[in-house]
DNA sequence: ATCGGCAAGGCAAAGGTTTTCGCAATGCGA
DNA sequence: TCGCATTGCGAAAACCTTTGCCTTGCCGAT
């Protein structure tokens, strides 16, 4: 395979196959027009030596490095990983690599991760961050696309997707009215996070649509901690003691509402029904009993902000803000209530 | 800033500061001897111009293109992030910059994406996977170092990183000890996980340091799992009723040993204390009460990676297993007894 | 017999940077 | 004043690939 000294170079292989470098370049990417035995000839070279050609030459002639670059806020938390998968998914195994960046939230860290992508020429950068923030784009003029995943740029002339969290919070909230649940109570995460609004103005539009409101009157809004769920679910259960179900800003403060309500003596699904987001399937599968949750499809979110990166990169970009729907995974803790026994 | 049309490059440098490109190259290098007027001059026309080295054609001529490649088989779960963390930590914001690779334990996909990195002229790879697990070299003669972290190579001349697992369940087990604690029990994951067999190695070994045994006489196989965690408690405290301590081979199993014995009237840490192993955070600080556990410090192992990775290509590769250790992270799960209130 | 057309493949430029070499100018000592 | 070392800078090659254009040779048609 590889012999001496250096990578072989497609001049190697044009001598062994006893052509030019030019007509080995046709032969090898199927252009021009080579006849089939010359381009035999060639590709069996190719493989006899192990070419591999040199990306690098290749990009700085055709103005395109089949690269792009993913600057995320988060430390590569539970969120940018789906979206990257998603992202990979949609560039392909090899096609096209990504390169990693973690800013931390470090405005400095990210200008200098910027600078040396521009300078790398990728084709493109997808910009993402933990729940849906809002952000500052991260330059101007940039000669690239860029797409913004889960945080979304403050520019509308941008492109952004970001999850359909008010979307979600009607979907779990319809859910629960679908099993008969009448007096549901709402507890969740900061009210300075975005995402908390809107998913409880989600339930509770999904509530006015059946004439009702939220149990206790409002939503509780803490921090999205088991730790709060606990307590958010005492609070809860003094204001509202004919509570049949809850609604969680997320998993983690579900699983400790459902803690917390077994202890207090209450059958979930029996008494009181839960449904989290996030679907973090550690959260989810280890809840007693297996979570009913929303997913915000975060896989498909990578891959569309990939999708369309691409198009931008072929000069179709878009612009705005573009919601993506969440979807319900349903488990059992928000099973119909059993039929009365006997 | 940016002017017209295509990116700026050392000759508009070098034309607007009356100089030859050669010339400008060097003085933006600090290469060769320039004088200091005419490297400020320089650099002002650079800094004018917006101009941004194209690292193509820098890497095309240099031989190094100032990139790593990093191929995990883990879905990008929890072990790998730390260690893509410490990997960036050792390369530097911006200076050298991380291929991120997601081979989904396919090794068709893994062969691809090898491929395009060698094309990309990286220079080095490191390749991690989940937890400790031996694997076959991802190829043979490449021409650029390799690290493995995590998951380590079945090639004694290869360089692997791992956290010391044995190391770490004799740290649990020793603190247990130092705690008062002499009846313990193991409850941890599959056996034919090698880090699961490790870490009941080190426990073992601290023990019979200590003169003492597993308390049931053996360490309890199981799911990595809550739910086996809560299982494995009960078939312990069935086989050794006075038990005091259980280490637990990672958090999950710790937090439904945790659950079940609240449920079963023990007290955590008054009646039995309880370490597991991961440190990860979101079931560690949840767990009531927050875990102690063991730290595999893998960040810090994703940084060693990143800087022998920097040394092999700097011509001095290393080679062998190399056993990074854990460290104890005490919290509220493995207090001392109280002394008997009087 | 001449020519047009086509297929196959070679030539050379281009892409942007770094680096070697050489040249000119300057400064210094003799 | 001359010779020499040193400094500052320019010219050009090199890195590897792609591609537009050109040449060559062949075939069929006129």
């Amino acid at each position: 395979m590889v012999t001496g000294q250096g990578p072989v170079t497609i001049t190697d292989v044009a001598r062994l196959a006893g052509v030019s470098p030019g007509t080995a370049s046709k032969a090898l990417n199927g252009r021009g027009s080579i006849s089939a035995r010359t381009a035999l000839r060639v590709q069996q070279a190719a493989d006899q030596l192990g070419y591999q050609p040199n990306a690098l030459a290749r990009g700085l002639l055709t103005g395109r490095s089949f690269t792009v670059g993913l600057i995320t806020t988060d430390s590569f938390g539970r969120f940018s990983i789906p979206v990257v998968q998603g992202v990979e998914d949609a560039l392909g195994p090899g096609r096209i690599l990504v390169f990693l960046c973690e800013s931390r939230d470090d405005r400095l860290r990210e200008q200098h991760y910027l600078q040396a992508l521009l300078e790398r020429r990728v084709d493109g950068i997808i910009v993402t961050g933990r729940r849906q923030d809002r952000r500052e784009p991260i330059g101007r003029d940039l000669r690239v696309p860029v797409v913004y995943a889960m945080a979304y740029s403050s520019d509308p002339a941008d492109l952004s997707l970001v999850p359909d969290d008010e979307g979600g919070g009607t979907l779990a909230v319809r859910h629960l009215l679908s099993t008969g649940r009448t007096t549901i109570g709402h507890v969740t995460g900061p009210s300075r996070f975005r995402a908390a609004v809107l998913r409880a103005a989600g339930a509770e539009k999904a509530l006015a649509a059946a004439g009702l409101g939220l149990a206790g009157g409002r939503a509780l809004y803490g921090e999205w901690t088991e730790e709060w769920g606990r307590r958010g679910v005492d609070q809860l259960l003094r204001s509202a003691p004919g509570l049949d179900a809850v609604f969680c800003g997320n998993d983690q403060i579900a699983r400790g509402v459902a803690d917390r309500l077994r202890e207090a003596g209450r059958n979930v699904p029996g008494d009181v029904a839960l449904v989290g987001f996030d679907n973090w399937d550690v959260i989810a599968t280890a809840c007693r009993p297996p979570l009913t949750t929303v997913d915000m499809n975060l896989r498909r979110l990578g891959r569309a902000a990939g999708e369309r990166l691409l198009a931008g990169v072929d000069g179709h970009p878009g612009s705005g803000l573009q919601l993506l729907p969440c979807s319900l995974v349903v488990r059992d803790s928000s099973q119909p209530r059993e039929p009365q026994a006997g």
